[in-house]
DNA sequence: GCCCAGGTGGGTA
DNA sequence: TACCCACATGGG
């Protein structure tokens, strides 16, 4: 494929160096989708405790959600930031669920991936990343999850200019890489990995596995 | 006190 | 279409 070996490349050093991932933390498709809604803007370490608040109060299932009050769930996902209009999206998602699917999200996986992603796009609260989360890690399509940290590290790297749109970089990667949904899942959980640590901070770039490639040390 | 974290929707020019 | 802002907590 033309133009992949920069970003097969990418990809091999931090399998090497970070390990498989085990994306996404989550122990069913729906907590998967309810945690791509919570973590929009918001460290993931308040999303945990979010889903543990709706854990403990019973309410992580669809038709709980549906029956719960706006009010409670807000209260339910404090921690996790932006609490009020995050419910309100939560209350989007479990409609569009039981019209979608009658709460089966698996089985949207026979489904198209690109009409399936247009129907999500409608969602209120579900915009391109959310919805490639949902599509790639709660339903198996292979599509490529773009965010803060993959554009952050792919404008580092000089293959393509950090004001591209998300359908520019997505097109980067789906165009350049085989279409296999476990490798775009561990490909994008790998950059986050990387985003998290050695390239939040100046003085860890030498510990980063993309170090001598990254246009970001070459310009010091 | 300040910055930022696995974004999105709505309003305005 | 392209900005700008509101939405908000918690850890470093």
């Amino acid at each position: 494929m033309p133009g992949a070996e920069p970003l097969r490349t990418v990809y091999d050093r931090l399998l090497t160096a970070y390990g498989p991932q085990h994306w996404w933390p989550g122990d069913s498709p729906f907590e998967v989708t309810v945690g791509a809604i919570l973590t929009q803007s918001a460290a993931w370490q308040n999303v945990e405790k979010g889903i543990a608040n709706l854990k403990a109060a019973g309410a992580l299932s669809p038709e709980a959600l549906r029956r719960l009050p706006v009010e409670d769930i807000a209260r339910l996902i404090h921690p996790c930031g932006y609490y009020n209009a995050k419910a309100r999206k939560l209350k989007a998602l479990v409609l569009w669920l039981e019209e979608a699917c009658g709460d089966h999200i698996e089985k949207l996986s026979t489904r198209n991936t690109g009409e399936l992603r247009r129907w999500l796009l409608a969602v209120h609260g579900v915009g391109p990343e959310t919805a490639d989360s949902i599509l790639l890690y709660a339903i198996g399509k292979p599509v490529f999850v773009i965010d803060a940290y993959t554009r952050r590290i792919v404008g580092r790297l000089g293959l393509a200019p950090a004001r591209d749109g998300y359908d520019d970089f997505q097109r980067l990667f789906v165009g350049r890489l085989r279409r296999d949904p476990h490798m775009f899942n561990e490909y994008h959980a790998l950059l986050v990995r990387l985003g998290k640590t050695a390239c939040r901070k100046k003085p860890l770039c030498e510990v980063c596995p993309l170090f001598d490639i990254c246009l970001f040390n070459k310009a010091r």
